[in-house]
DNA sequence: TAATATCCGTTTGGTAGCAAACGAAATTGA
DNA sequence: TCAATTTCGTTTGCTACCAAACGGATATTA
């Protein structure tokens, strides 16, 4: 309860409180849904800025290439579910990828709607190089947490992540 | 360690281990900060699915009406400085804003560069509305957390907030 | 006070993302 | 077997977002 002391609130939600605290509001739980979406961006801007723009490539083009990695080659629907895009999206995120030399695109005999994406040498080469530094960067922005907070942290995400999406 | 085995991972996290699970990357770190974005996608996407849709509203459209409401009217920078937009992007919300009415743009007197923006009574209206519901959506999507796990979780983000940005 | 520098919001040019419409290619079923 | 339906990836039209360039307004300083 009374939490307008902690010290450890941004300031952000220490004012959100003073003004809102009357009301018959669920503050833990906005609290919480507030604070993903600012950890998102800015962990988000963080990578983008640092080693993603090296490689030329935004969030969206970078998961491609890690999901291609994890999985290996797919079909376009797939990929695009397993990004967490939509197929539309994820037709120019690949198109972009194309263009870089970091995927491929292969016309499926029998069915010929159906195209599998795949990683080149360069792309695996790329994604090989790069990987390891994206995850100091993660290492970094979590870098305060414990190894069990993190553990935590992802856990209650995971929650998070299934109660949002079933919706 | 030995994470192959936990029921409670998600199959892509699963997967993952098994494929990279031999190199020396910091496993820990990656399923945090990759489920601080998924979890943040899923959030937004049903937020905009739900309640902001009925009020023609972005996230964004969404936030920078809230701030106004709990900060009271604002300078433009310190507008997009608190919705965590650049000013470029705080333009164009603002003006589709005021386009539906719900906030307005006073030119400063005194300074005339700035600008200060303001809730209109039909912005006031629609966020007293709105926001109640959006804080239901909110309890909804961490509804699976007890009270002092979403303060756990609220507070462990705050950490990575406060690291990613410190760039 | 006049030249210069700085500050502020807007505009510009680009990428990313979605939903929905679309067309080609299978599949179904009559 | 051939018409109707479904399935796929792409295209289209739209919004959101950023960084950087811009231009008017204020500050600074020589």
């Amino acid at each position: 309860m009374q939490q307008r002391a902690d010290p450890r609130l941004l300031d952000a939600e220490r004012l959100t409180q003073e003004r809102l605290g009357d009301r018959p509001l669920d503050f833990d739980s906005m609290l919480a849904v507030s604070n993903i979406y600012r950890a998102a961006t800015a962990v988000r801007r963080r990578a983008e800025k640092g080693v993603l723009s090296e490689f030329g490539l935004s969030w969206g083009g970078f998961t491609t290439l890690w999901v291609l990695w994890v999985w290996g080659e797919m079909q376009s629907a797939d990929l695009a579910e397993e990004c967490d895009l939509s197929k539309g999206t994820l037709t120019g995120v690949v198109k972009t990828l194309e263009k870089r030399g970091f995927v491929q695109r292969t016309a499926v005999e029998a069915d010929r709607r159906k195209v599998i994406v795949s990683l080149t040498d360069a792309g695996l080469d790329a994604i090989e190089q790069l990987f390891p530094r994206f995850n100091v960067y993660e290492g970094e922005m979590v870098g305060d947490l414990s190894t069990s907070e993190k553990q935590a942290l992802a856990e209650l995400l995971r929650r998070v992540i299934v109660a949002a999406g079933s919706d």
